[in-house]
DNA sequence: AATATATTCAAGCAATCTATTGAATATACA
DNA sequence: TGTATATTCAATAGATTGCTTGAATATATT
């Protein structure tokens, strides 16, 4: 191969990769790709949770779908769209560590509106992990349902956030409890911890959410929940 | 933390973590990023190594400064550009397979420009490394010298591509030998399989680079080649 | 067939990005 | 101090991106 096939072919096969780059440079995409983290999702529903137009979300989707990013599935009316393989969650987790541990304007926002988090250390994913073996925590999802229903951690009860109040009986008083939500940067688990602590349970919330969880391969399910199982792995 | 709070915090977040994507959105840039993988370089060696203008490089370099994902040491007259961590360099790998497995634009380039490679099936990292504890292989690194002494793994011999035909009385007749170059889209460890296998050596490439070698955690060594040290690791 | 709903498409404008050019700066060396 | 070299900076033009608006399409329901 001469010198300028080697550069036709360097130059063509960097654009491809820079493709999916174009695709992961907007902070509206990113969000959308969190979202979808979470289980698979209609245009209106992505449009409603990021804020944003319906024509801007379709837009930003198709430009996800041209790199591969995400698939859809038409469904009657709706077209529910997923992320493509494991492989963009994997993706996705990796640029956000790397924004994590080398920009300091991301530390500085945790500081600044999470500043609750400081108070409580979070457990970690194998912390979780020994205590569900042990069957000594009670282990809480507090996400909206359906995405406890696209996927959770084997052996968690689904109680939203938005019912945590109206629900408490369900929740045992004598055992340790262990929230978790979407993610590290997912308010709901603090706001759930911060619920029970003040009524005396104890609480903490899992530093990660689900999809870090499904990706270190730890058990998972799907479906409603059993409202039985607990602390099975 | 109220919904307008919440919607703010996201914002800033999202696009924080978009200065990556945005810095990982051109061709130019990752082809640097890939070069600063094999180890420091400075502005000029980028600019000749990737075809481009010493400004435009510098200017991207610029880019990739202020997202940190590379950092820069004035040497003298030269400023040395390396890559912030392996952080980074992980996250290469992890868009490299994504592109690899997810856009067919990728595989159709490879089977067009690299149409060689189907004959000869690479070995992986793992076959390598069995190998190389029985020491019943030759491994060959025929990168530039420079990127062999920035780092190589860990009982490689150090010929150079270009040197190879007149530096072929340093290889052993008997032996399997492996090459190893920057990576799978490297040609240097073709062309080097291609020489000795004419001239009746047993030789194949390895599949991956020094780099995906290093982001395992397997033994590597830098400087100078021992010229003695072989098969151990 | 007519209506309602979800999504996509198309056009347009402002903002951003890329490569080029030439000048400015910084360091080494005579 | 003056000169050569490596790098960065500044200004510019052309291309691309992002959001809005309003229309078009596709499916389900009546």
């Amino acid at each position: 191969m001469n010198a300028a096939t080697k550069r036709e072919f360097k130059d063509q096969l960097f654009e491809q990769f820079a493709r999916i780059g174009k695709s992961l440079s907007n902070g509206r995409r990113l969000e959308i790709l969190e979202l979808l983290a979470q289980g698979p999702r209609t245009v209106e529903e992505l449009a409603r949770d990021t804020a944003l137009s319906i024509a801007n979300t379709s837009q930003h989707l198709q430009v996800l779908r041209r790199s591969n990013l995400v698939t859809v599935k038409r469904e009657g009316l709706y077209a529910n769209y997923k992320l493509a393989s494991d492989d963009v969650l994997q993706m996705c987790i990796s640029l956000r560590r790397l924004g994590e541990r080398h920009l300091s304007d991301v530390q500085r926002l945790v500081e600044t509106y999470l500043c609750s988090r400081a108070k409580l250390e979070p457990i970690s994913c194998q912390d979780l992990l020994r205590k569900l073996k042990e069957k000594s925590v009670f282990l809480l999802d507090v996400r909206p349902r359906e995405e406890y229903e696209a996927g959770h951690i084997a052996g968690a009860r689904s109680i939203p956030v938005s019912e945590l109040k109206t629900r408490l009986k369900e929740i045992p008083r004598k055992r340790e409890i262990v929230a978790y939500c979407r993610g590290p940067y997912c308010v709901f688990a603090d706001e759930a911890v911060s619920i029970l602590s003040s009524r005396g349970y104890r609480a903490v919330r899992l530093g990660e959410g689900f999809p870090e969880w499904k990706t270190q391969r730890l058990s998972i399910e799907t479906g409603l929940d059993s409202q039985l199982s607990c602390g099975k792995v």
